[in-house]
DNA sequence: GTAAAACTTCTAACTCATTAGAAGGAAGGA
DNA sequence: TCCTTCCTTCTAATGAGTTAGAAGTTTTAC
């Protein structure tokens, strides 16, 4: 009986693969002191060490890989970005909309940040899946 | 200097507030029982107390009513299902979508619970909106 | 070659969410 | 009235997430 547990990065996590992510676009391994600066240029000041904390964190959890390069660790994404995002919108699917994505498409759509612009991307969008889905 | 704090539900709240809500449709406030019996019907046993917990950190937290009925307290919503969806999507969409509405729709037009009518019904919820912001 | 710099592991504190037991007050039946 | 039942408040334990210091090891710089 193997521990299923998808499991979805936890808010400090999410910050850490979308750096990693972003790097990964160019192949790039990322270094703790690199991550640590970005988060502090993101307004999210860590000490050293509680980056490499949450790093292995990750590790374990099979979010990152961990590599030995020269005196140092390198990191980079296992989980990727589409696996994460799936997550979590299913996520919000199932527990706060009881699985309705006619629900959630209202909470979506209710939401100020939504323009007009907005709308007509959402349903060429649709238009497209739907015409996917008859090829 | 208020604390703002617009809070969201956790998971445990969130299933005592689709009760309450429910309930609330027909303006019906309920026992503590009441709430442990439904909780305990969807699969979710907790002990009368560990519920009373919860429910009173939820009226410090402004999510709850409670008032006094013959010798029990009795629990409705003050925030709003609406309120409560709004926030959930919008969490989702700036923290994991970095504000994306188009990146949103796509993981869940990939989410494998989407048939095709869901899809359809989609495109007349925007198609909605769109006339009503127009009008 | 030794001292400084960089990097890691270990340990631990603190908060929040979840869970529940012990103890005490009010209500109600025999 | 008295005992049982029901309800509450208080207290607390556990686990996860976040944060970081102390100490130890390797690398680099002079």
């Amino acid at each position: 009986m193997t521990k299923k547990k998808t499991g979805k990065p936890t808010a400090l996590e999410l910050l850490i693969m979308k750096v990693l992510w972003k790097a990964d676009k160019a192949s790039l391994p990322m270094a703790v002191r690199e991550i640590r600066n970005l988060l502090e240029e993101q307004g999210r000041p860590l000490a050293h060490t509680s980056v490499i904390t949450v790093l292995n964190i990750m590790v374990t959890k099979k979010f990152l890989r961990r590599t030995k390069r020269k005196n140092a660790f390198y990191f980079s994404p296992k989980l990727k970005q589409d696996t994460a995002e799936t997550r979590a919108i299913g996520e919000v699917l199932n527990h706060v909309f009881d699985g309705s994505a006619q629900s959630l498409m209202l909470a979506l759509l209710g939401h100020d940040d939504i323009g007009p612009d907005d709308l007509a991307e959402l349903q060429e969008l649709i238009e497209q899946k739907i015409n996917q889905g008859m090829e």
